[in-house]
DNA sequence: AACTCCCTCAACCGCCAAACT
DNA sequence: GAGTTTGGCGGTTGAGGGAGT
């Protein structure tokens, strides 16, 4: 039967992203909100694909984003859940309130696979490159070069509530996959059973000669000067144009209760109920950014 | 300075599943 | 229930920039 396009593909822009493109998506999402991808190009006058909108949305424009590499401890946190889940990467993404599963596939692909071979790991197994005869496939591998907390000797060092067994490898994918846990509840409960595990985790990886981030990159990830973060956009948006850069939007979790998720989906998406820190509060702190476009004033 | 190679990451593509009619 | 639409996901690509020579 034949598959319609998402979109009529002719006379559509391809390619990296314009700020002028990204200012109109940004207008219409804070106006109407983030509804049928597919009508938004034509409503915000944008000759792009509803599905590419989405994505610039979803992975650049969203002010939620935190901006950067990643952290060690969120590097940590993607080595463990990517062990657990694999390539799932919306599924990691949703554990790091922040980022993208697309920033995340990336940051896994150039540089955690990277790191992970250099320390004899097999990136998609989490097993030991070279075969160990005392632990064949199906077994845990030897601790040291565990890249699964919770497989060391320090209970439950991760999402999951229930893989304290060590013996049961299998059971403790098998939970974590089936039954993860919701984004409210977790996210807590996260922080403090991951801080436990970083102790486990950093016995092991920073054992290595790999060099870890440099904490100044994560702490200064928006600048100018940094040559490695999200400065080599092509569409030159973010770094001439930025306008949550200029508006010094801080790299922070927003606050969770004000950001209201949508019930009826799992993924990032929501609006922020607090009028004290909204989108308006943002736009009308730049001048830079009336000028470029004044229709942000007053928006909501 | 000029060239080549390599790396990074934004964006695209195709597929799938859920939602809708 | 079948067909269609839409949103989302994961794999892949290629432009841009940095490093090396």
């Amino acid at each position: 039967m034949g598959r319609q396009p998402c979109c009529d593909k002719v006379g559509l822009k391809k390619g990296p992203w314009t700020a002028e493109e990204d200012k109109k998506l940004i207008n219409f999402i804070l106006t109407h909100g983030q509804c049928c991808w597919r009508a938004v190009p034509k409503l915000a006058g944008l000759l792009r694909c509803g599905k590419s909108c989405r994505l610039r949305w979803t992975n650049y424009l969203r002010p939620d984003l935190k901006r950067g590499l990643l952290s060690e401890y969120e590097e940590k946190m993607v080595i463990d859940l990517h062990a657990q889940l694999g390539n799932r990467w919306s599924k990691i993404a949703s554990h790091l309130p922040g980022r993208t599963d697309n920033e995340i596939k990336n940051h896994w692909n150039t540089h955690i696979k990277k790191k992970l071979k250099k320390m004899g790991i097999d990136p998609l197994t989490h097993k030991p490159l070279v075969t160990n005869n005392d632990n064949t496939t199906d077994q845990q591998p030897p601790q040291a070069a565990q890249t699964h907390p919770q497989e060391s000797t320090d209970p439950e060092p991760t999402l999951s509530s229930s893989t304290n067994d060590a013996s049961s490898q299998t059971d403790h994918n098998k939970v974590d996959l089936e039954s993860p846990p919701t984004v409210t509840e977790s996210k807590e409960e996260e922080r403090s059973t991951l801080d436990d595990a970083m102790e486990a985790i950093n016995s092991f990886l920073c054992s290595d000669d790999v060099p870890l981030i440099d904490p100044s990159e994560i702490l200064v990830p928006s600048s100018s000067s940094s040559s490695s973060s999200y400065s080599t956009s092509p569409s030159s948006s973010w770094e001439d144009n930025n306008i949550f850069e200029n508006l010094h939007l801080p790299f922070m979790d927003w606050p969770p209760g004000d950001f209201c998720e949508d019930n009826n989906s799992n993924d990032d998406f929501g609006f922020w109920k607090d009028e004290d820190f909204s989108w308006d509060m943002l736009i009308n702190a730049d001048p830079v950014l009336d000028q470029t476009s004044a229709s942000y004033t007053g928006l909501l």
